[in-house]
DNA sequence: AATTATTTTTAGACTAATCTAAAAATTATT
DNA sequence: AATAATTTTTAGATTAGTCTAAAAATAATT
Protein backbone atom coordinates (compact mmCIF):
# COMPACT_ATOMS: atom_id res chain seq x y z
CA UNK A 1 0.00 0.00 0.00
CA UNK A 2 1.38 3.13 -0.87
CA UNK A 3 1.59 6.27 1.83
CA UNK A 4 -1.50 8.18 -0.08
CA UNK A 5 -3.85 4.90 -0.30
CA UNK A 6 -3.01 4.47 3.78
CA UNK A 7 -3.63 8.72 4.72
CA UNK A 8 -7.32 7.89 2.97
CA UNK A 9 -8.20 4.46 4.87
CA UNK A 10 -7.22 6.55 7.85
CA UNK A 11 -9.07 9.33 7.31
CA UNK A 12 -12.27 6.83 5.99
CA UNK A 13 -11.56 5.09 9.22
CA UNK A 14 -12.02 7.98 11.59
CA UNK A 15 -14.93 9.67 9.55
CA UNK A 16 -16.84 6.45 9.83
CA UNK A 17 -17.01 6.91 13.60
CA UNK A 18 -19.18 10.27 12.88
CA UNK A 19 -21.71 8.92 10.15
CA UNK A 20 -24.07 5.50 10.45
CA UNK A 21 -24.32 5.60 6.24
CA UNK A 22 -21.30 5.62 4.14
CA UNK A 23 -18.31 8.77 4.36
CA UNK A 24 -18.79 11.43 1.67
CA UNK A 25 -16.61 12.42 -0.90
CA UNK A 26 -16.13 15.97 0.28
CA UNK A 27 -15.63 14.93 3.95
CA UNK A 28 -12.74 13.08 2.60
CA UNK A 29 -11.46 15.70 0.91
CA UNK A 30 -11.16 18.13 3.55
CA UNK A 31 -9.46 16.13 6.03
CA UNK A 32 -6.92 14.82 3.21
CA UNK A 33 -6.83 18.61 1.97
CA UNK A 34 -7.55 17.24 -1.67
CA UNK A 35 -10.13 17.77 -4.35
CA UNK A 36 -13.19 15.85 -4.32
CA UNK A 37 -11.96 14.85 -7.76
CA UNK A 38 -9.09 13.49 -6.62
CA UNK A 39 -11.20 11.41 -4.13
CA UNK A 40 -13.66 9.98 -6.52
CA UNK A 41 -10.00 8.00 -8.03
CA UNK A 42 -8.55 6.86 -5.35
CA UNK A 43 -12.29 5.84 -3.48
CA UNK A 44 -12.22 3.84 -7.69
CA UNK A 45 -8.53 2.38 -6.69
CA UNK A 46 -9.46 1.55 -3.13
CA UNK A 47 -12.50 -0.36 -4.26
CA UNK A 48 -10.79 -1.94 -6.90
CA UNK A 49 -8.48 -3.32 -3.75
CA UNK A 50 -11.49 -4.32 -1.59
CA UNK A 51 -10.10 -2.07 1.13
CA UNK A 52 -13.81 -0.18 0.89
CA UNK A 53 -17.17 -1.22 -0.72
CA UNK A 54 -18.16 2.53 -3.37
CA UNK A 55 -21.45 2.78 -4.99
CA UNK A 56 -21.24 6.33 -6.68
CA UNK A 57 -23.38 9.36 -5.60
CA UNK A 58 -23.39 7.21 -1.86
CA UNK A 59 -19.98 7.11 -0.11
CA UNK A 60 -17.95 4.66 1.56
CA UNK A 61 -17.41 1.76 4.40
CA UNK A 62 -14.66 0.54 4.78
CA UNK A 63 -14.64 -3.54 4.35
CA UNK A 64 -13.47 -5.85 6.55
CA UNK A 65 -10.06 -5.90 4.88
CA UNK A 66 -9.80 -1.48 4.74
CA UNK A 67 -11.15 -2.35 8.73
CA UNK A 68 -8.08 -4.20 9.62
CA UNK A 69 -5.24 -2.23 7.32
CA UNK A 70 -6.98 1.02 9.64
CA UNK A 71 -6.82 -0.03 12.49
CA UNK A 72 -3.29 -1.56 12.11
CA UNK A 73 -2.46 2.43 10.65
CA UNK A 74 -4.25 4.00 13.57
CA UNK A 75 -2.09 1.06 16.30
CA UNK A 76 0.85 2.37 14.49
CA UNK A 77 0.38 6.32 14.74
CA UNK A 78 -0.60 5.59 18.41
CA UNK A 79 2.28 3.90 19.30
CA UNK A 80 5.03 6.19 18.08
CA UNK A 81 2.92 9.13 19.93
CA UNK A 82 3.59 6.99 23.01
CA UNK A 83 7.37 6.70 22.34
CA UNK A 84 7.59 10.31 21.45
CA UNK A 85 6.00 11.42 24.60
CA UNK A 86 7.57 8.62 27.15
CA UNK A 87 11.01 8.08 25.70
CA UNK A 88 12.10 10.89 23.88
CA UNK A 89 10.38 13.80 25.92
CA UNK A 90 8.04 15.33 23.61
CA UNK A 91 5.05 16.98 24.66
CA UNK A 92 1.34 15.60 23.49
CA UNK A 93 0.69 18.88 21.49
CA UNK A 94 3.85 18.19 19.24
CA UNK A 95 3.64 14.52 18.16
CA UNK A 96 0.93 14.00 15.91
CA UNK A 97 2.65 15.36 13.32
CA UNK A 98 5.54 13.09 13.45
CA UNK A 99 3.45 10.38 13.81
CA UNK A 100 1.75 11.35 10.63
CA UNK A 101 4.98 9.94 8.80
CA UNK A 102 6.09 7.14 11.41
CA UNK A 103 2.88 5.56 10.49
CA UNK A 104 3.52 4.71 7.04
CA UNK A 105 7.00 2.52 8.10
CA UNK A 106 6.13 -0.96 7.00
CA UNK A 107 7.92 -3.37 9.64
CA UNK A 108 5.08 -5.50 11.67
CA UNK A 109 8.13 -6.75 13.69
CA UNK A 110 9.42 -3.12 14.15
CA UNK A 111 5.58 -2.31 15.75
CA UNK A 112 5.60 -5.13 17.96
CA UNK A 113 8.64 -4.90 18.91
CA UNK A 114 8.17 -1.02 19.84
CA UNK A 115 4.84 -1.86 21.44
CA UNK A 116 6.77 -4.67 24.06
CA UNK A 117 9.70 -1.45 24.53
CA UNK A 118 6.55 0.45 25.81
CA UNK A 119 5.26 -1.83 27.99
CA UNK A 120 2.13 -2.78 25.50
CA UNK A 121 0.55 0.61 26.52
CA UNK A 122 -3.40 0.77 26.55
CA UNK A 123 -4.09 4.00 25.47
CA UNK A 124 -1.83 7.28 23.61
CA UNK A 125 -0.84 10.62 24.86
CA UNK A 126 -4.25 11.98 23.92
CA UNK A 127 -6.15 9.27 26.00
CA UNK A 128 -7.10 7.15 22.74
CA UNK A 129 -7.00 3.72 23.07
CA UNK A 130 -4.16 1.39 20.71
CA UNK A 131 -5.19 -1.42 19.24
CA UNK A 132 -3.26 -4.75 20.07
CA UNK A 133 -1.72 -6.96 17.21
CA UNK A 134 -5.13 -8.09 16.40
CA UNK A 135 -6.72 -5.12 16.08
CA UNK A 136 -8.65 -5.43 19.12
CA UNK A 137 -9.14 -1.89 20.56
CA UNK A 138 -10.69 -1.06 24.16
CA UNK A 139 -14.02 0.49 24.73
CA UNK A 140 -13.77 2.43 27.78
CA UNK A 141 -16.69 4.28 29.00
CA UNK A 142 -16.44 7.98 28.92
CA UNK A 143 -18.37 11.13 28.74
CA UNK A 144 -17.78 15.01 27.62
CA UNK A 145 -17.20 17.83 30.75
CA UNK A 146 -19.86 19.54 29.03
CA UNK A 147 -21.92 17.15 29.96
CA UNK A 148 -20.32 16.82 33.57
CA UNK A 149 -22.64 16.87 36.38
CA UNK A 150 -22.52 19.07 38.91
CA UNK A 151 -20.79 18.42 42.63
CA UNK A 152 -19.35 14.88 40.94
CA UNK A 153 -15.44 13.97 41.01
CA UNK A 154 -14.00 12.75 37.36
CA UNK A 155 -10.92 12.46 36.08
CA UNK A 156 -9.81 13.65 32.45
CA UNK A 157 -9.13 10.77 30.67
CA UNK A 158 -8.66 12.39 27.03
CA UNK A 159 -9.03 15.05 24.29
CA UNK A 160 -11.61 14.89 22.01
CA UNK A 161 -9.84 16.75 19.71
CA UNK A 162 -6.28 17.02 19.41
CA UNK A 163 -5.04 20.60 17.88
CA UNK A 164 -2.14 21.84 19.03
CA UNK A 165 -3.60 25.19 19.76
CA UNK A 166 -5.92 22.99 22.21
CA UNK A 167 -3.57 21.07 23.58
CA UNK A 168 -1.57 24.22 24.16
CA UNK A 169 -4.60 25.92 26.15
CA UNK A 170 -4.37 22.42 28.30
CA UNK A 171 -0.55 22.88 28.59
CA UNK A 172 -1.12 26.16 30.41
CA UNK A 173 -4.14 25.27 32.49
CA UNK A 174 -2.62 22.17 33.87
CA UNK A 175 -5.12 20.17 32.34
CA UNK A 176 -3.59 16.45 31.72
CA UNK A 177 -5.06 13.08 31.32
CA UNK A 178 -5.62 11.78 34.88
CA UNK A 179 -6.10 15.63 36.19
CA UNK A 180 -9.31 15.50 38.72
CA UNK A 181 -12.10 17.76 37.71
CA UNK A 182 -15.02 18.53 39.59
CA UNK A 183 -18.16 20.84 38.53
CA UNK A 184 -19.02 24.20 40.84
CA UNK A 185 -21.66 25.81 38.53
CA UNK A 186 -22.91 26.12 34.81
CA UNK A 187 -23.93 29.88 33.56
CA UNK A 188 -27.14 29.92 32.03
CA UNK A 189 -25.54 32.31 29.74
CA UNK A 190 -22.69 31.04 27.88
CA UNK A 191 -22.77 27.32 29.71
CA UNK A 192 -19.61 27.98 30.97
CA UNK A 193 -17.78 26.43 34.07
CA UNK A 194 -16.57 26.71 37.03
CA UNK A 195 -14.54 23.98 37.73
CA UNK A 196 -12.64 22.38 40.58
CA UNK A 197 -9.38 21.53 39.13
CA UNK A 198 -6.29 19.38 41.27
CA UNK A 199 -8.28 21.50 44.19
CA UNK A 200 -7.59 24.65 42.00
CA UNK A 201 -10.81 26.85 41.45
CA UNK A 202 -10.34 27.33 37.42
CA UNK A 203 -13.40 29.04 35.40
CA UNK A 204 -13.37 27.41 31.56
CA UNK A 205 -16.38 27.64 28.27
CA UNK A 206 -18.21 25.49 26.66
CA UNK A 207 -16.13 25.26 24.04
CA UNK A 208 -13.30 23.22 26.03
CA UNK A 209 -15.75 21.40 27.69
CA UNK A 210 -17.17 20.14 24.94
CA UNK A 211 -13.00 18.89 24.29
CA UNK A 212 -12.00 16.96 26.89
CA UNK A 213 -13.57 13.38 28.00
CA UNK A 214 -14.32 12.58 31.46
CA UNK A 215 -14.55 10.02 33.48
CA UNK A 216 -16.38 8.99 37.01
CA UNK A 217 -14.18 8.33 39.93
CA UNK B 1 13.15 17.31 -0.35
CA UNK B 2 11.05 14.03 -1.91
CA UNK B 3 12.64 10.63 -0.80
CA UNK B 4 13.63 9.96 -3.95
CA UNK B 5 15.79 12.73 -4.19
CA UNK B 6 16.91 11.71 -0.74
CA UNK B 7 17.81 8.24 -2.16
CA UNK B 8 19.89 9.58 -4.81
CA UNK B 9 21.91 12.31 -2.28
CA UNK B 10 22.59 8.77 -0.53
CA UNK B 11 23.75 6.76 -2.66
CA UNK B 12 26.18 9.22 -4.62
CA UNK B 13 27.47 10.41 -1.06
CA UNK B 14 28.36 6.26 -0.64
CA UNK B 15 29.23 5.96 -4.11
CA UNK B 16 31.83 9.19 -4.14
CA UNK B 17 34.17 7.24 -1.58
CA UNK B 18 35.16 5.17 -3.85
CA UNK B 19 36.63 7.40 -7.25
CA UNK B 20 38.69 11.03 -7.15
CA UNK B 21 36.39 11.86 -10.17
CA UNK B 22 32.44 12.32 -10.36
CA UNK B 23 30.29 9.30 -9.86
CA UNK B 24 28.97 7.99 -13.17
CA UNK B 25 25.80 7.30 -13.96
CA UNK B 26 25.48 3.71 -14.36
CA UNK B 27 27.09 3.13 -10.93
CA UNK B 28 24.05 5.27 -9.07
CA UNK B 29 21.67 3.16 -11.44
CA UNK B 30 23.32 0.03 -9.83
CA UNK B 31 22.63 1.30 -6.36
CA UNK B 32 19.13 2.98 -6.69
CA UNK B 33 17.89 -0.01 -8.97
CA UNK B 34 16.73 1.85 -11.52
CA UNK B 35 17.65 2.77 -15.72
CA UNK B 36 20.80 5.00 -16.39
CA UNK B 37 18.04 7.05 -18.14
CA UNK B 38 16.40 7.94 -14.99
CA UNK B 39 19.40 8.53 -13.45
CA UNK B 40 20.25 11.06 -15.81
CA UNK B 41 17.00 12.73 -15.36
CA UNK B 42 17.58 12.74 -11.65
CA UNK B 43 21.24 14.61 -11.80
CA UNK B 44 19.53 17.06 -13.73
CA UNK B 45 16.86 17.89 -10.93
CA UNK B 46 19.52 17.71 -8.50
CA UNK B 47 21.71 19.96 -10.66
CA UNK B 48 19.08 22.55 -10.28
CA UNK B 49 18.62 22.30 -6.86
CA UNK B 50 21.95 22.97 -6.28
CA UNK B 51 22.36 19.94 -4.25
CA UNK B 52 24.79 18.42 -7.23
CA UNK B 53 27.49 19.70 -9.99
CA UNK B 54 26.61 17.60 -12.85
CA UNK B 55 28.93 17.87 -16.55
CA UNK B 56 27.03 16.03 -19.05
CA UNK B 57 28.88 12.62 -19.49
CA UNK B 58 31.45 13.53 -16.48
CA UNK B 59 29.00 12.29 -13.56
CA UNK B 60 28.28 14.00 -10.81
CA UNK B 61 29.94 15.01 -7.48
CA UNK B 62 28.31 16.68 -4.56
CA UNK B 63 28.35 20.04 -4.03
CA UNK B 64 28.68 21.55 -0.14
CA UNK B 65 25.00 22.32 0.11
CA UNK B 66 24.50 17.88 -1.26
CA UNK B 67 27.39 16.84 1.29
CA UNK B 68 25.73 18.20 4.05
CA UNK B 69 22.14 16.85 3.00
CA UNK B 70 23.57 13.41 2.29
CA UNK B 71 25.11 13.60 5.87
CA UNK B 72 22.33 14.50 7.59
CA UNK B 73 20.60 11.26 5.80
CA UNK B 74 23.42 8.92 6.78
CA UNK B 75 23.06 10.28 10.66
CA UNK B 76 19.42 9.41 10.69
CA UNK B 77 20.01 5.89 9.38
CA UNK B 78 22.67 5.19 11.61
CA UNK B 79 20.98 6.49 14.30
CA UNK B 80 17.81 4.76 13.56
CA UNK B 81 19.94 1.43 13.25
CA UNK B 82 21.54 1.93 17.07
CA UNK B 83 18.15 2.24 18.31
CA UNK B 84 16.49 -1.13 16.67
CA UNK B 85 19.60 -2.62 18.16
CA UNK B 86 20.58 -1.30 21.58
CA UNK B 87 16.41 -0.55 22.04
CA UNK B 88 14.03 -3.10 20.47
CA UNK B 89 16.94 -6.06 20.29
CA UNK B 90 16.78 -6.16 16.78
CA UNK B 91 20.14 -8.39 15.16
CA UNK B 92 22.43 -6.39 12.97
CA UNK B 93 21.22 -7.94 10.27
CA UNK B 94 17.67 -7.00 10.45
CA UNK B 95 18.35 -3.59 10.68
CA UNK B 96 19.54 -2.12 7.56
CA UNK B 97 15.80 -2.36 5.54
CA UNK B 98 14.11 -0.73 8.61
CA UNK B 99 16.73 2.37 8.61
CA UNK B 100 16.43 2.65 4.52
CA UNK B 101 12.53 3.63 5.73
CA UNK B 102 13.33 5.67 8.79
CA UNK B 103 15.92 7.62 7.60
CA UNK B 104 13.35 9.75 5.97
CA UNK B 105 11.46 10.97 8.50
CA UNK B 106 11.38 15.18 8.22
CA UNK B 107 11.69 16.56 12.11
CA UNK B 108 15.17 17.83 12.92
CA UNK B 109 13.89 17.91 16.54
CA UNK B 110 13.01 14.17 16.38
CA UNK B 111 16.55 13.09 15.43
CA UNK B 112 18.08 15.19 17.91
CA UNK B 113 16.06 14.05 20.67
CA UNK B 114 16.76 10.49 19.57
CA UNK B 115 20.64 10.75 19.40
CA UNK B 116 20.14 12.29 23.26
CA UNK B 117 18.37 9.22 24.33
CA UNK B 118 20.65 6.69 22.32
CA UNK B 119 23.79 8.67 24.52
CA UNK B 120 24.54 10.16 21.37
CA UNK B 121 26.61 7.11 19.95
CA UNK B 122 29.61 7.04 17.86
CA UNK B 123 29.22 4.43 15.62
CA UNK B 124 26.61 2.59 14.87
CA UNK B 125 26.15 -1.66 14.71
CA UNK B 126 28.08 -1.72 12.17
CA UNK B 127 30.88 0.16 13.17
CA UNK B 128 30.44 3.12 11.08
CA UNK B 129 29.94 6.83 11.80
CA UNK B 130 27.42 8.81 12.66
CA UNK B 131 27.79 12.26 11.89
CA UNK B 132 27.02 14.65 14.83
CA UNK B 133 24.42 17.51 14.62
CA UNK B 134 26.64 19.29 12.60
CA UNK B 135 28.09 17.15 10.14
CA UNK B 136 30.96 16.17 11.61
CA UNK B 137 32.27 12.24 11.16
CA UNK B 138 35.02 10.70 13.31
CA UNK B 139 37.66 9.10 11.23
CA UNK B 140 39.26 6.57 12.36
CA UNK B 141 41.79 4.22 11.59
CA UNK B 142 41.31 1.14 10.72
CA UNK B 143 42.25 -1.57 7.76
CA UNK B 144 40.80 -4.76 6.10
CA UNK B 145 41.99 -8.02 8.28
CA UNK B 146 43.46 -8.99 4.59
CA UNK B 147 45.97 -6.57 5.11
CA UNK B 148 46.61 -7.56 9.21
CA UNK B 149 50.24 -8.70 10.12
CA UNK B 150 51.00 -12.15 11.76
CA UNK B 151 50.61 -12.49 15.09
CA UNK B 152 49.53 -8.87 16.31
CA UNK B 153 46.23 -8.77 18.38
CA UNK B 154 43.71 -7.08 16.12
CA UNK B 155 39.84 -5.92 17.30
CA UNK B 156 36.88 -5.87 14.77
CA UNK B 157 35.50 -2.45 14.57
CA UNK B 158 33.42 -2.76 11.12
CA UNK B 159 32.62 -4.29 7.93
CA UNK B 160 32.97 -3.34 4.94
CA UNK B 161 29.91 -5.25 3.54
CA UNK B 162 26.22 -4.95 5.25
CA UNK B 163 24.78 -7.64 3.25
CA UNK B 164 22.75 -9.83 5.13
CA UNK B 165 24.19 -12.53 4.23
CA UNK B 166 27.50 -11.24 4.96
CA UNK B 167 26.24 -10.41 8.53
CA UNK B 168 24.89 -13.86 9.46
CA UNK B 169 27.94 -15.66 8.38
CA UNK B 170 29.17 -13.56 11.08
CA UNK B 171 26.78 -14.17 13.58
CA UNK B 172 27.37 -17.87 13.05
CA UNK B 173 30.81 -17.24 13.59
CA UNK B 174 30.44 -15.61 16.56
CA UNK B 175 32.57 -12.32 14.73
CA UNK B 176 31.24 -9.42 16.05
CA UNK B 177 32.21 -5.80 16.88
CA UNK B 178 34.91 -5.86 19.48
CA UNK B 179 35.90 -9.29 18.79
CA UNK B 180 39.68 -9.93 19.17
CA UNK B 181 41.67 -11.91 16.22
CA UNK B 182 45.00 -12.92 15.85
CA UNK B 183 46.47 -13.69 12.28
CA UNK B 184 48.30 -17.08 12.74
CA UNK B 185 48.84 -18.15 9.71
CA UNK B 186 47.95 -17.66 5.61
CA UNK B 187 47.33 -19.81 2.49
CA UNK B 188 49.12 -19.10 -0.24
CA UNK B 189 46.85 -21.18 -2.44
CA UNK B 190 43.55 -18.98 -1.78
CA UNK B 191 44.96 -16.37 0.61
CA UNK B 192 42.65 -17.84 3.69
CA UNK B 193 43.46 -17.06 7.25
CA UNK B 194 43.28 -19.54 10.45
CA UNK B 195 42.80 -16.51 12.93
CA UNK B 196 42.64 -17.09 16.69
CA UNK B 197 39.08 -15.61 17.59
CA UNK B 198 38.16 -14.40 21.25
CA UNK B 199 40.70 -17.31 21.78
CA UNK B 200 38.94 -19.99 19.28
CA UNK B 201 40.84 -20.79 16.40
CA UNK B 202 38.99 -20.91 12.93
CA UNK B 203 40.05 -20.48 9.13
CA UNK B 204 38.26 -17.92 7.21
CA UNK B 205 38.22 -17.11 3.33
CA UNK B 206 40.08 -14.28 1.89
CA UNK B 207 36.90 -12.95 0.76
CA UNK B 208 35.51 -12.54 4.44
CA UNK B 209 38.91 -10.90 5.25
CA UNK B 210 38.73 -8.56 3.08
CA UNK B 211 35.64 -7.53 4.29
CA UNK B 212 36.05 -7.04 8.18
CA UNK B 213 37.89 -3.63 9.62
CA UNK B 214 40.32 -4.38 12.24
CA UNK B 215 42.10 -2.09 14.51
CA UNK B 216 45.33 -2.24 16.02
CA UNK B 217 45.01 -3.35 20.16
C1' DA C 1 -43.46 18.75 -7.86
C1' DA C 2 -40.54 21.96 -9.93
C1' DT C 3 -36.67 24.62 -9.39
C1' DT C 4 -32.38 25.75 -7.18
C1' DA C 5 -28.30 24.56 -4.70
C1' DT C 6 -25.01 21.29 -3.48
C1' DT C 7 -22.41 17.26 -4.02
C1' DT C 8 -20.23 14.00 -6.78
C1' DT C 9 -18.42 12.24 -10.94
C1' DT C 10 -16.31 12.47 -15.52
C1' DA C 11 -13.13 14.18 -18.91
C1' DG C 12 -8.96 15.88 -19.95
C1' DA C 13 -4.55 17.87 -18.44
C1' DC C 14 -0.31 18.24 -15.37
C1' DT C 15 3.89 16.70 -12.58
C1' DA C 16 7.25 13.43 -10.66
C1' DA C 17 9.46 9.42 -11.41
C1' DT C 18 9.95 5.92 -14.06
C1' DC C 19 10.55 3.13 -18.60
C1' DT C 20 12.19 1.70 -23.70
C1' DA C 21 14.52 2.62 -27.79
C1' DA C 22 17.40 5.41 -30.43
C1' DA C 23 21.05 8.89 -30.77
C1' DA C 24 25.24 10.98 -29.11
C1' DA C 25 29.47 11.04 -26.59
C1' DT C 26 33.21 8.79 -24.44
C1' DT C 27 36.43 5.03 -23.81
C1' DA C 28 38.82 0.94 -25.35
C1' DT C 29 40.90 -1.77 -28.96
C1' DT C 30 42.79 -2.91 -32.94
C1' DA D 1 43.94 7.23 -35.88
C1' DA D 2 40.03 4.58 -37.11
C1' DT D 3 36.77 1.40 -35.53
C1' DA D 4 34.26 -1.07 -32.01
C1' DA D 5 32.30 -1.26 -27.50
C1' DT D 6 30.44 1.00 -23.73
C1' DT D 7 28.32 4.66 -21.39
C1' DT D 8 25.30 8.40 -21.25
C1' DT D 9 21.78 11.29 -22.93
C1' DT D 10 17.57 12.43 -25.49
C1' DA D 11 12.93 11.62 -27.05
C1' DG D 12 8.71 9.94 -26.27
C1' DA D 13 5.58 6.96 -23.47
C1' DT D 14 3.61 5.28 -18.89
C1' DT D 15 1.73 5.36 -14.05
C1' DA D 16 0.13 7.45 -9.65
C1' DG D 17 -1.79 11.16 -7.76
C1' DT D 18 -3.28 15.37 -8.37
C1' DC D 19 -5.81 19.43 -10.65
C1' DT D 20 -9.70 22.36 -13.28
C1' DA D 21 -13.89 22.70 -15.58
C1' DA D 22 -18.02 20.75 -17.06
C1' DA D 23 -21.66 17.25 -16.60
C1' DA D 24 -24.58 14.35 -13.82
C1' DA D 25 -26.83 13.03 -9.67
C1' DT D 26 -28.66 14.03 -5.22
C1' DA D 27 -30.56 17.11 -1.69
C1' DA D 28 -32.87 21.32 -0.31
C1' DT D 29 -36.23 24.90 -1.02
C1' DT D 30 -39.81 27.18 -2.67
Amino acid sequence: MTISEENYIKVIFHLSHFSIKGVSTNSIAEMVVTKASSVTDMLKKLSDRQLVSYQKYQGVTLTEKGFLCAKAIVRKHRLWEVFLVEKLDFSWDEVHEIAEELEHIKSEKLINKLDAFLGFPAFDPHGDPIPDIKGEIIKIDKKLLSEAKIDVEYVCVGVKNSAVEFLKYLNNHTISLGSKIKVISKEEFDASLTINLNSKIISISNKIAENLFINEQ
